[in-house]
DNA sequence: TGTACATCAGTGAACGCGCGTTCACTGATGTAC
DNA sequence: TGTACATCAGTGAACGCGCGTTCACTGATGTAC
């Protein structure tokens, strides 16, 4: 299972350190506010130790520098995704193992997954468009994998649909509430497992009715 | 069905009206603010019609006011519900006229609703804790009436409460999206009634294994 | 292989502006006697 | 009922500061021939 920070995995292109260096701070600065405030260009620069001009070489404002750090978040959390799927260990759980798979994705990557996680509830954006397809697409995901592993019966397709989307949904608070605190990861595991096997069984009941 | 501001139901009390207009004026620009950035005290005074340092008459920062406007909203909300639940027409589902009740709410309360809402899933803060707060007490009260109202058999209690927060935050969730499109308001409702229906057939299966 | 030139990443000074905060003030409302 | 005083809501000028943005610059890296 890979541990590796989103930044190798979806930007292995050689990127300029200025660039890089912005996007992480920024992450960081954004990612750890206690009450919301605009990020400020030149406390950004001066945070990452560089001439405040330097951000202009790489973006034009700080919503397109937001964008790009979303669609990195984004391409590292699908490529990781991917690859844990593909080695999904036979007999498990496998909403555990998925689960246990992101809460250290989340933690590899703490400051872009609680960025994404407040850009997503935030107000309509292109950033929060570009979240809400990636969930989309994660719930896509998740519906084909359990209907080849054959944990679904092949129920209502819209219904399962929505009631996975309500899965995502929570798993990812879940990943929110276990970077808060750590120590309750196996309690967090538990209540994971718990919803997605509340929710199939829930589909199941719903269309004998 | 009571559709008052919250304004008038939680702050019957005479208000200054300097108080009253920066409260509201913040609360729609927070609200409404496309891309995250700080409400400047000054622009909001000058939104406000209201000399820039009436604000110092009231409140000591913008945290301060934002607590009092949490307050003010977690006041109305409370009321309104208990309000709402003592006239529960007989012989309805019970989600459908709750979720009903709260999308008005919402529409009425459309800027007040938005803020609590980023914030509750936004960075940690007194305001946050707030709104989690209510939240709780509101799962306790919904978990009180199902049982009373004899729709759930008195299942294990701590499960039923945790996949009634979770139906508590995705019922949430879709008031925001019915505010973001209106017209999806009878969708919607469906999903909140099929969500709920889900959770508990879930809840009841799980007790059963 | 060497040379000339273009592109790129980063720097530093300078600008005008809106910001938060302070202070001293005004006039209206409430209260004590 | 009237008077004197305190409290309260709102005003306006003034401050120093950090901000975003511009411009002209430097030195390193890449590319054409």
């Amino acid at each position: 299972m890979s541990k590796k920070a989103i930044s190798d995995a979806a930007a292995p292109h050689r990127m300029a350190q200025g660039k890089r260096l912005l996007m992480d701070t920024a992450t960081r600065l954004l990612a750890r506010q206690t009450l919301q405030s605009t990020l400020a260009l030149r406390e950004l620069a001066r945070e990452a130790g560089l001439n405040h001009n330097t951000f202009y070489r790489h973006f034009s404002n700080l919503e397109e520098m937001q964008q790009t750090i979303v669609e990195e978040f984004i391409a590292g959390l699908r490529a990781g995704l991917t690859e844990s799927r593909q080695q999904l260990p036979p007999g498990q759980s496998v909403s555990r193992v998925v689960i246990g798979w992101l809460f250290d994705f989340a933690r590899e990557n703490s400051d872009p997954f609680i960025l994404a996680y407040r850009i997503w509830h935030g107000p309509p954006s292109d950033s929060r468009d570009l979240v809400q397809k990636a969930m989309d697409h994660l719930c896509e995901d998740m519906l084909r994998d359990l209907l080849a592993l054959g944990v679904l019966p092949p129920l209502n397709e819209a219904r399962l649909r929505r009631l996975l989307a309500i899965d995502v949904h929570q798993v990812f608070r879940l990943c929110i509430a276990y970077l808060e605190a750590p120590r309750s990861r196996a309690r967090l595991l538990d209540a994971g497992d718990e919803m997605l096997k509340a929710l199939i069984a829930g589909a199941m009941a719903l269309e004998g009715s």
